[in-house]
DNA sequence: TCATTGCTGTGACCGTGGTCACACTGCCCC
DNA sequence: GGGGCAGTGTGACCACGGTCACAGCAATGA
């Protein structure tokens, strides 16, 4: 781990990217290093924020947890996102909780430095705001799921996603691995363990996907997506 | 509508508050005033956005609506308070539809001056990224019910805040006129109006509310309280 | 006055989502 | 090899959320 790591792990943030050299050394200079292992607690909802995490590599969940146990997870950040930029902003605390969900890396930056950053280089506060409106987008289609679309969509969704961004194009179908635990998927989507192994089997008997081991492959794209596509009460 | 209101209007929202009365003037006068009558809609979904839209007086809803009519209100938007200045922000189109809860005034402010404004006073910069966290924790927490709360303990909580916003301590209880329709309290917890009746009525059985025609009172608060804050699983 | 309209209340019904229990399958490690 | 251990698969069951149909009620307006 060195400084020079700390720069780049910066220069991938969005609202960081505009800074110049300088400024990234200075800004790295603050930072302290935090190693996660996996399942690893960051901080809870409700605790007092001292400053904004960036991700440096590893992925960081931040999620709601119920009184049962059941969590909704808001939304994962990777290599490039920052975790608790939103406390430091409002002054508030922590929305929600966060985890790592694989041995990570991040970049702890004082809430004072940052707030600072903002104040003299109004780029980063543009780019902080084109951040924030980025992650109000996703949380309206996220309430929009979890309202208005049921679990087999929601599930049709993720796997579609995946297939996208991650997936091989093979003879078979689009293939990827399912890296996630069902439960994992479950608190991603909105539901239980039990239902996402249901639903995932229903897709196979309809021979939409096919599945090795915890590997999928995407037999037949048009119908998964028109499966991610519809509304409540319009499946076939 | 003179001039003067417009200026007030501006003044009441928070990220104009920090501006003079000149720099308020000028803005006021690239105001356009838009009239809505109730149930109008202002834009839909996908929409692009010329400009952004400052409550005046009245109430605007920003929803999400199924294919099936079904809608989920995201928020509602009243005197002081702005809409679609996301899209302004970061150049896209209207993430969700917005119509008229009741006969409301609004002004039309053009994005490329409220940007300009942007770039030449931080402080509004700074306002607008407060207003936007504060949108971001109250999306939050509407996935947190949704995902892990059910109707009844949403339905409790929207009364309870109805109790404690517009209340009026009476010997009886707490009481407060239900303005609002089934339908539309069914869109603003999500879920149908069906619901919002039957469980209405279960608050009435258990003694928990009083109601006299469409008016509330609330009988136990603690109760109601208890009823709002618990989880799934965890009812009486 | 009466017809229309829009909303509420409610009984009957049903499907999805969720719970629970348990067997099974890899897998790690002593 | 065999005993945990974590995760998956699944049958049985249940309840909450949602649908549908219809009756009642209040407000409105011709």
């Amino acid at each position: 781990m060195t400084a020079l790591d700390s720069v780049a792990a910066l220069r991938r943030v969005l609202f960081f990217a505009v800074l110049d050299e300088n400024e990234l050394r200075n800004l790295a200079s603050h930072c302290v290093v935090r190693q996660m292992t996996k399942d690893e607690l960051l901080f809870t909802e409700g605790d007092p924020c001292q400053g904004l995490f960036v991700v440096q590599s590893g992925a960081i969940k931040v999620f709601k947890m119920a009184e049962t146990g059941r969590e909704q997870v808001l939304v994962i950040e990777r290599a490039g996102s920052t975790v608790g930029e939103l406390p430091v902003l409002d002054g508030g605390n922590f929305p929600a909780s966060a985890a790592a969900l694989e041995d990570s890396t991040l970049l702890f930056l004082p809430k004072r430095e940052f707030l600072e950053l903002c104040r003299r280089n109004s780029e980063v506060a543009f780019a902080i705001i084109r951040t924030l409106a980025w992650r109000f987008r996703y949380m309206a289609s996220l309430v929009e799921e979890l309202s208005l679309k049921e679990v087999s969509h929601r599930l049709a969704r993720f796997l579609r996603d995946r297939a996208l961004a991650s997936g091989n194009r093979t003879k078979r179908g689009i293939e990827f691995p399912l890296e996630e635990t069902n439960q994992q998927i479950a608190a991603e989507i909105g539901t239980v363990r039990d239902l996402v192994s249901r639903n995932l089997r229903r897709f196979v008997d309809r021979g939409i996907i096919k599945m090795e081991r915890r590997k999928v492959i995407v037999l037949n794209m048009a119908d998964l997506e028109e499966q991610a596509t519809g509304t409540k009460r319009a499946s076939g």
